[in-house]
DNA sequence: TATGAAATTTAGATAAGTCTAAAAATATAT
DNA sequence: ATATATTTTTAGACTTATCTAAATTTCATA
């Protein structure tokens, strides 16, 4: 019914568009698929003619209920996909990324939802992003970025907000994964560089890496 | 490298000329895909020129080295995923090929390899049938037809020759699956019907099961 | 070995998804 | 408020994979 292609600019809308509660631009969808705008234009047009999105000219496109149950859809195979290839089949983190862009588009209710049972119903993926459930519906944490937190505290890693490949190897090679505990034991008012405290072992990690780690107060 | 519609006509011509062996026919082709013969010239033409199979025109065509290579792995990762369903996400064996249809595309020896070390390095999918290894070797086992087994002999259901959805749920409404085992009474000369012992009870069975139903002698 | 039937290929058309270049609409800044 | 820059759309072209209809080749057999 859809194409991968209608698949993957309806996954573009959700995100650029916090998960489909917002109107996103020609160009930023154009930037997100990697595409040009006039192949955007063209597609929003046809996603428009089969009722998933919401779309007038030169005003971007919505995603419409239909477009979102969708979206979801796709997003909850990712995640359920990144949680098999690290539980089960010892993928870390930076690799899973890619093969779940092509496990996110089998069509299969049933195993979708035998996939969820068998992983025992996860509510997070291994970037510590949210799971929607069959109905696309997820529970949000409260999490800070570790940038904001006080110093002194005892904190836990539960995300990231860049989960590029560099990145998440960078994470790896300074022993932060999901549930790593971090204490912040300063920050410099200079550079805003913050010494924290991993496994006992102190490391000092820049802004940017403060920037694009969430963790949760204990 | 390979589009999804290649790989469906190179898998076409694997199944057809016995594991790569043999040259195929271009109509062969086009019934095995439910395509047009001229759209298989098209194709043959153009997995000719990426050196995929040796095509002479109104011959037929026939895997090569690389063909052959591309077209194992499809079928590897389609029984692999098939074993999967079943063992893991508790498919029935009549439920696990359209699913597996679509799994066999997706690209990541990482996850084609975990996968088979998850599973126990399964040698034969839930329909019987032989799991290349990453070479694309297999181990061929002694099976022959029921319809071919001696009077009052026990033999064990090792596989199927048809694997439709009616004739497997067929099979699971007379409690048979792979592994049951069959005590042949009777063949009756007239329409070399069947009459055998499935878990101590007796049922009769058609000539044209017996000769879908795969077994080894014990 | 000729001839009709069957199999195969060619030619030309179509649909999906993409692109470039140009035109049109909208936003920004003096 | 008007010129300029940016964004978006349109027009036309290209590629892949498919189709129908017509032409060609091979096969079977009389």
């Amino acid at each position: 019914m859809t194409t991968l292609s209608e698949e993957n600019y309806l996954k573009a809308i959700y995100h650029l568009g916090n998960y489909g509660a917002l109107s996103v631009s020609t160009n930023a969808i154009a930037e997100q698929i990697e595409t040009k705008a006039s192949s955007v234009t063209d597609m929003l047009k046809k996603l428009a003619d089969k009722g998933l999105v919401n779309y007038k000219k030169y005003q971007g496109a919505k995603l419409t209920g239909k477009g979102l149950r969708i979206a979801s859809s796709v997003v909850r195979k990712h995640r359920l996909w990144e949680v098999f290839l690290v539980e089960k089949l010892n993928f870390s983190w930076d690799e899973v990324h890619v093969v779940a862009e092509q496990l996110e588009h089998i069509e299969s209710d049933k195993l979708t939802n035998q996939l969820d049972a068998f992983l025992g119903f996860p509510t997070h993926d291994p970037h510590g992003d949210p799971i929607p459930d069959r109905e696309g519906k997820f529970s949000k944490m409260n999490k800070i970025l570790l940038s904001k937190a006080e110093i002194d505290k005892v904190v836990e890693c539960v995300g990231v907000k860049d989960s590029s490949v560099e990145f998440l190897q960078y994470l790896d090679k300074n022993g932060i994964t999901l549930g790593t505990r971090i204490s912040v034991v300063s920050q410099e008012p200079f550079d805003k560089s913050m010494t924290v405290k991993i496994n006992n072992k102190k490391v000092t990690i820049s802004k940017i890496v403060t920037e694009n780690i969430f963790v949760k107060t204990e």
